[in-house]
DNA sequence: GAGCGCTATCTTCCATGCAAGCTGGCATAT
DNA sequence: ATATGCCAGCTTGCATGGAAGATAGCGCTC
């Protein structure tokens, strides 16, 4: 029978037990700065995301900590949690990692034994090819969502942890400016040529081939944002 | 006159008071693992730790949760803190991280504009001077260290936080194999001399032989290491 | 009216208490 | 002798209270 449960917990889903309430305000907590329903610039004060989650301040502070180390927010010492706003340069940061380590990783897909990276080949073929359907049919969410997957699959087949882990945060860091940018980006079609260019390096084992469309890739996604951010004056998103 | 401090805080430096108790339990427990006063697979309890500090339970946890989230501890949900190990294949995952990471920057330094470049390349060069000086004296300690310094010197001009931060990461997780294996190192002399072709690039703002100068010094110091890690049959270091 | 200082309030920081889970050892039954 | 079940002691998770610091607004003084 039921055991009788702490003290707080009101609500929350009742059938598992498996997460920790840190993990629960970690997850709550990133997710309302992804959907930007928690604003950049927004100061919040722990005792009240506390409260509108339902638990106490220490698993809301710990999860708070966490956050700051993936860089989303500032802990101001006696002031606040600072929701943190994304400058041009913070995109220019951002896009520099990722064209290290996106170039890497698709050379060490491309340099993977045949089996796996064929079926790599393969999958990214057909994260390509939604791409190029959504395009199509001038369905954009489902472009970008296609195109998130794509590079998803690229990182995630060069079978690096630390690189996954990396590109997650940076990804977390510029989902708002993604999500912003997507009305505004010109290169489609060119955005899916190199895509297949990298498929076709990956397939042909042409691991030099693969860094340098990987890497053309993204600096030419970049050559593009910038400027149509600075040139709207957005100085934080 | 004084007030009165808190309870605890014995002993620690009385001159300033600008650090948190978790700051400084971060920093304590960072430098035992560095020094492996924290042996690799010990486990310790936060009580335990706490103690030894002169502070509550508190603090040593939420400097736990950052360690774990730089991936230098476990934090395991009952039993204590675990202080993590790195097999081969972790080493093989960040020289994958510091290839690509730092085979941007040198790209990056190597396109900045020429007083910086210059000024950057003079840093560079002064650092692989000492190297060459340490080696002549056979002072292996002293040559790893301007090694350290030079690569620093290298991330810092590039001007990415993000990619200093990482950067950091990765070495604070290698600082143990550096450390044991820095005796081990053969390529003293080639070593040098990459080292110089990459300021030589940088020097002549040729990126992309910046790239490729710097990308080839760490494949070919990785591929030195791991046979040497894998043949001592070093499962955990 | 303007500037300065004090205080009330709001914030985090840290200590500590309690609850719950896991583990290892001891006692008991077979 | 061996296996099994129980319990005691360890651990962290989380809540909460007190303390210190920052800030904003109000009142006082010039």
């Amino acid at each position: 029978m039921a055991r009788a449960r702490p003290k707080g917990r009101p609500d929350v889903e009742d059938g598992e037990r498996k997460t920790s309430l840190v993990d629960d305000a970690y997850a709550a907590m990133r997710a309302a700065i992804r959907d930007a329903s928690f604003a950049p610039g927004y100061q919040a004060s722990e005792q009240e995301i506390a409260l509108r989650l339902g638990m106490s301040r220490t698993p809301v502070h710990e999860a708070a900590i966490r956050l700051q180390e993936d860089g989303l927010v500032r802990v101001l010492p006696r002031k606040g949690i600072l929701i943190l706003a994304l400058a041009p340069d913070d995109v220019r940061e951002i896009y520099d990692v990722i064209i290290a380590i996106e170039g890497r990783a698709a050379e060490l897909v491309a340099a993977l034994p045949d089996a796996e990276r064929l079926a790599a080949a393969q999958v990214l073929d057909t994260h390509t090819d939604a791409m190029a359907d959504a395009h199509k049919k001038g369905d954009l969410p489902g472009w970008g969502e296609a195109d998130g997957a794509f590079h998803a699959a690229l990182i995630e087949h060069a079978r690096n942890g630390r690189m996954s882990r990396i590109i997650q945060a940076v990804n977390d860091q510029s989902h708002r400016a993604r999500m912003l940018t997507l009305n505004l980006r010109r290169g489609l079609e060119a955005s899916i040529a190199e895509h297949r260019k990298i498929v076709q390096a990956v397939r042909a084992g042409k691991a030099a081939d693969a860094l340098e469309a990987a890497r053309a890739h993204r600096i030419r996604a970049r050559d593009e944002l910038l400027p149509i951010l600075k040139s709207y004056g957005l100085k934080h998103l």
